[in-house]
DNA sequence: CTGAAAGCGCTAACAG
DNA sequence: CTGTTAGCGCTTTCAG
């Protein structure tokens, strides 16, 4: 490894002003000595030790990000929009998942500390608050993104969950719905699960509809939890008219639920679901899905986290709501006069 | 921050006696110090600074990623694998990605060995051969993945394309299709592509059908050129009857395609497309499709290179070629004789 | 304008 | 068994 001593020796001069021009502070160089100190870094083709300027500088120029499943897709666009904010800015990127587990996730989090990223960036499974607490008690700055705790105020990048539900709700509605199931999962301490469930609650409320428990369905995380709920929606004496489906996976649950029970949708059943992708439009049927904005909200936090740790001080903690949108295909229809 | 000094202060010793219980040094070590030790790291909460270790150490326990394009899905898998990996190993993980560009790979390549991760897992561009092959004489460990050099023998984790593609066409040819067309985006030095065109041809070749160029489309990789290609190929005089897709976006657009001509998936033209998720099974029509285990070659990949880097020396390199796996669903069937 | 020297936090000979 | 010392590669006063 060729280092700045390499250089200094080359060059004939001392290793501080090697740094010197490394570091844009040449402005009072003799040009001679620039060139001399330039023509010898290429030669050598040094490329400085982060490490090293890391731990004098106590910077390491690169950002953790936290997320709760990375194998979950929806990542992919929220990675591209964090990705080329961190690039722009001349960050590294650390990534890393607690699969859901808030003691992983703690490890995550000291590893990442102990690592000296200069930020962090959590979707938070919302079983760590103390060591949050902690770390905003030192100074240690990060964000929340796609989950805000409601036990700790912090800057926080997320879509407005209530909204997306309430407006896919009204949609329902007005198409003529009133047994409106709602498959999620377990809530917990999750944000989004939370607000989905409570713009579901909110849009039936406005309409004076009454709230069935019976059409509240909390899937557990296992594969097949969604079908068996869409069975039991359907089954019910005043069954469904419409599932609205909070998750990805159940999305897909529902449509294998009700193709089991031989219901067709939407004829039968009119289903909506939650998250947009590419192939959501190529579905038996094409699916109707409220879309996040996946890549903003990467960039969004990205660009918040970064404006966090330049300005030092602590500034009033920033929650940024993106919107969602409904994405109408044809999953969805007026019931059929109930039989 | 607290540093190691605080803590030999606080214990009343030297640091080197607290370095060496963090590092496990204690076997003669008076229990007595060593509690003190333990009691002052507890007390003060200390961990050690990474970055001081890496820079003494010379090593900084993370490896990174490079991925082409970290906002396709495909990789959500691979790298639950390559973390998980990762983490049971001790390492932490840099992602980045090249978005397919040359230059912006060579400078991800860069940072990352500038910032002295110990070593790379990347799916390469196939244009940087001169930094890679000097990557090799400087003894810096990395592996490819998904894609190999052919320019460059080293240690590559990759699933058997030609393999997937042969098998498909012959699955096609089994099933009576004689005018099979495939779709695929350019192939630059991607072997991936170049394997499955290869795979393609030799399962043609082997059952002494013609290549007909008319039934081979490269598409550029812009949104709707696989549906311009389908509609293309479905409207030659004499027709192709089965469409092979290597790639999931273009399965998308061989659907859409077929659909906007008005043809029937299967009935009257069979699709085979590339790559599986958990959405596929409900499409319109379900999709066969060639899957490949994402998530053990991202675990393969990096449990190589971590061998590779724990070895030291130079090894023969190695070649992991994992198998793929025809789904079989239902949007292929025996062609209706040719009108 | 340039160099010497100190030091970031840690590990690892080397003494004792 | 434990402490002293010398760096790892770099930046940044502080002199000159």
């Amino acid at each position: 490894m060729v280092t700045i001593n390499d250089v200094a020796k080359k060059a004939g001069v001392s290793k501080s002003s090697v740094s010197r021009v490394l570091n844009g502070n040449f402005e009072h160089m003799s040009e001679e000595m620039k060139n001399k100190i330039l023509r010898a870094v290429k030669d050598l083709n040094y490329t400085p030790n982060s490490v090293a300027q890391s731990l004098k500088k106590k910077s390491t120029k690169t950002i953790g990000i936290i997320l709760s499943d990375i194998s979950n897709p929806f990542w992919s666009g929220v990675l591209k929009g964090v990705q080329s904010e961190c690039m722009r800015n001349g960050y590294g990127l650390m990534v890393s998942s607690s699969f859901e587990d808030p003691s992983v996730e703690e490890e995550n989090i000291l590893t990442l500390r102990n690592k000296q990223v200069d930020g962090l960036i959590v979707n938070t499974t919302g079983r760590n608050t103390d060591l949050f607490n902690e770390l905003v008690k030192e100074k240690y700055p990060f964000v929340f993104f796609d989950r805000f705790s409601n036990d700790l105020q912090t800057d926080t990048v997320i879509v407005n969950n209530i909204l997306g539900a309430k407006k896919t709700i009204q949609y329902l509605i007005d198409q003529g719905h009133d047994r409106i199931a709602i498959l999620l999962y377990p809530t917990e301490n999750k944000s989004p699960r939370i607000d989905r469930l409570e713009g579901y609650k909110q849009a039936l409320l406005e309409n004076n509809f009454p709230i069935d428990e019976s059409l509240i369905k909390i899937c557990d995380e296992t594969n097949g939890s969604g079908i068996e709920a869409t069975k039991e929606v359907l089954k019910l004496s005043q069954r469904a008219t419409a599932i609205f489906s909070t998750n990805t996976l159940l999305n897909l649950e529902v449509l294998m639920g009700a193709k089991k029970l031989g219901f067709k949708v939407p004829e039968d059943v009119s289903v909506f679901g939650y998250d947009d992708y590419p192939w959501v439009p190529l579905l038996d049927p094409p699916l109707n899905t409220v879309a996040q904005p996946a890549y903003e909200m990467g960039k969004k936090a990205t660009a918040l986290l970064i404006k966090k740790m330049k300005s030092g001080k602590v500034q009033k903690s920033k929650i940024i709501q993106l919107e969602p949108e409904l994405m109408i295909r044809s999953s969805c229809m007026a019931p059929k006069k109930v039989d």
